[in-house]
DNA sequence: ACTCGGTTACTCGAACTCGACTATCCACGG
DNA sequence: CCGTGGATAGTCGAGTTCGAGTAACCGAGT
């Protein structure tokens, strides 16, 4: 089993698309944002030539060839090796077998709902719930529009976003209805470390 | 606004156990544990060291006094300042506020499904759901246990986190139902990229 | 002709993260 | 009394991430 920093979203996403052809960098950068794979993974400048040096260095792709067009600075193409294929299989599966821990900054910001009082915090809760239903009708809408070309296997990430953003939605509704009725009792700051679990 | 760097879930953590008065980094590490706030924010070592020097550097705390308790090192107890609360006010205000682009690991393996045949997919789904079906129960059982105590509104973000669990297991159901009765056609992965949207 | 913005294609250093390590004290069993 | 394991408290350096910078080319205007 190669080291965590071969085994991210970024690297199996430069092993994915180096598995249909060998390309360069640039290349790789360019389809991650033309297919929107930047709306699943984190990309940032420099991290992904970081990590295709990385990759190269545990032989989990290799160099093909080093094109220079013009002047222009030149352009390494990768190709993925059989190692590299392996690992992109067992990472796949792994993503799609085990639950990860996951922090999403939301559930931080309600770990410290307390700290406000309960009609700011309802107020926000409000604003965040609009966020959301606008990002939500936006995909229902293209979701839409892809079943009339795209099969739904190919979509299935962006069904499955969309499950949770409903999900989020209720439990919005459920709250911020609560705090409004008073049925969800306020503490004193001073009284309530915010915490979770006991 | 404060620099990217403090201004993640982190550092709002310690701020707000400051808030509720001066301590040392392992006590608000011992805290953090103690209370389950790991669950909700990512924290492995000496990375807390390394953001309450940050914080200090900003200004956010500052050094009460230095302890010594015999020969063993030294206890550092740090308090929050005036600039410290407002920025973890804001802060809360924020996370709460804003929905923030998040990258669950599993919408990428989602991402890359037609790298495996319908039938491993759909198993590798199953086993994942019983996973999350397992934490379910046993979060379940633990918000039932604290109605008994606790107030509801220091456990909205277990709340929170449960809702999320019970629209995936949902949706996984849906999903693994499709596929197995044949409803989710599937592809051939030469002719389908491990994409998103077109 | 000239420059202006956009695209191509990386490079680099500063900042950040993380795990492994250090070192002391204390309680307890043998 | 001696070692052993856990709690206390933090250091360190190697490895990673990130944004800003560099630099050439190209087509469309003016």
């Amino acid at each position: 089993m190669p080291p965590r920093a071969l085994r991210t979203p970024l690297t199996l996403a430069v092993l994915s698309l180096l598995r249909e052809r060998p390309r360069h960098p640039y290349e790789i950068q360019a389809l991650v944002r033309e297919r929107h794979i930047d709306q699943v993974v984190k990309m940032r400048g420099g991290s992904l030539y970081d990590a295709i040096d990385r990759l190269a260095d545990a032989g989990l792709i290799t160099t093909v060839s080093s094109e220079r067009a013009g002047a222009r600075p030149e352009r390494t193409v990768y190709a993925i090796t059989a190692e590299g294929t392996a690992v992109a299989d067992a990472l796949v599966r792994d993503y799609l077998r085990t639950p990860a821990q996951d922090f999403p900054v939301f559930a931080t910001g309600l770990a410290h709902i307390l700290t406000l009082d309960a009609a700011t915090a309802a107020d926000l809760l409000r604003e965040r719930r609009e966020a959301i239903r606008a990002t939500h009708d936006r995909t229902a809408r293209q979701l839409a529009a892809d079943t009339a070309g795209l099969p739904r296997v190919v979509t299935l990430e962006v069904e499955y976003a969309q499950a949770l953003r409903v999900a989020e939605l209720a439990w919005l509704d459920r709250v911020v209805r609560d705090i409004d009725a008073g049925a969800l009792p306020w503490l004193d700051v001073a009284d309530a470390p915010p915490s979770g679990a006991p």
